[in-house]
DNA sequence: TACCGCATGTAAACGGTTACATGATTAC
DNA sequence: GTAATCATGTAACCGTTTACATGCGGTA
């Protein structure tokens, strides 16, 4: 069902067959999650049958007759209604990643409200970091250091960059109601 | 058969029940994956038939009786050979942060070239955004933008730590052979 | 003609979560 | 007596990957 969202998502920006998204994302697939063939196209067949995508077979000179999928009106409030909608739990990066690569279909303050969502989640990771290490103070081994150390500084660096970009949003924002400077 | 091996590395430092293991790894879900009961006990039902652990029925005097699973010395050879072995592709982070938490059952050496491993994984990830970034020049929308800066950014953090861990690891074996200074 | 790249698709297997069921003990 | 916590377990479901099957067009 992510994956659903992504693909749509990326089918908003232009029409693309399943062919194209999966070259599109597979260099990708440190940032976002890549889907196999395997769910792809049954994930481009469902969101036909419920009306967010059309398709078109467009007869290719040289190769295979392709099938070029173009999203709804229905499609894109589908979308812009799951790029609103908060995350339920857990602070998956390639969750966030995936809603940062479709900001283009939020309005501006929606972006804002999205970051700085992300940003009390990683607040309150990092509370929950120092917690558990008082808890169990000096105590732990050298793998759970290794691992909270290494956390902490990602967090620390996650934190930084949303403190940047809401700054430069915010800036933008201010002046006039597009985000596309 | 991820969350088998955490499991098997948790139980490698001291045995514990299944509500036990439950218990220490929902507090930290941001770190690693936090298996549900419904992988939990069926994942320790197969390594106990596998035999890389054994269980004993504990009457604890208040409450009900535990199960305590203890590792075997066939559950040992298999967690090492599994936290040696190179990740087959992709940079997940919870995949890393795993292997990073089980340190103690590395060797010196096998956590330096654990670490250098995964420097080199993200050195080339941050190639292959400057590439994406200079292939399609400008022309790449707000989204796009954002998700690379944001993702240089923790790529960044992540090389910086690394090399600082490295370079206080070979500090810590050149001495001696022992890491847990 | 044999092979490779493009392009689409399906079935089985896998790994996991959700939701439920059970039962004992402690606290109100 | 009933609610909450401890503790273990199972079955159904869900989304994805893996592996396979198909066919077209260019090329060696």
């Amino acid at each position: 069902m992510k994956a659903q969202r992504l693909i749509l998502g990326l089918l908003a920006r232009q029409p693309m067959s399943g062919y194209d998204i999966k070259r599109l994302l597979e260099n990708l697939e440190w940032l976002v999650s890549s889907p196999s063939f395997g769910s792809l196209y049954p994930a481009l067949h469902a969101m036909s049958d419920q009306g967010l995508l059309t398709m078109d077979v467009v007869r290719n000179g040289n190769g295979p007759s392709r099938k070029v999928y173009r999203i709804t009106d229905a499609g894109r409030r589908v979308l812009r209604e799951w790029i609103a909608q908060p995350e339920k739990r857990g602070l998956s990066l390639k969750a966030f990643l995936t809603k940062l690569v479709l900001a283009d279909n939020l309005s501006g303050a929606e972006l804002v409200s999205c970051l700085q969502r992300r940003r009390s989640q990683v607040s309150a990771y990092c509370d929950g970091l120092d917690r558990g290490g008082r808890e169990n103070g000096e105590a732990t081994d050298l793998g759970w250091r290794l691992a909270r150390d290494y956390s902490q500084a990602l967090a620390d660096a996650e934190l930084a960059w949303l403190e940047r970009a809401l700054e430069r949003l915010s800036r933008r924002t201010l002046i006039g109601g597009t985000l596309d400077a």
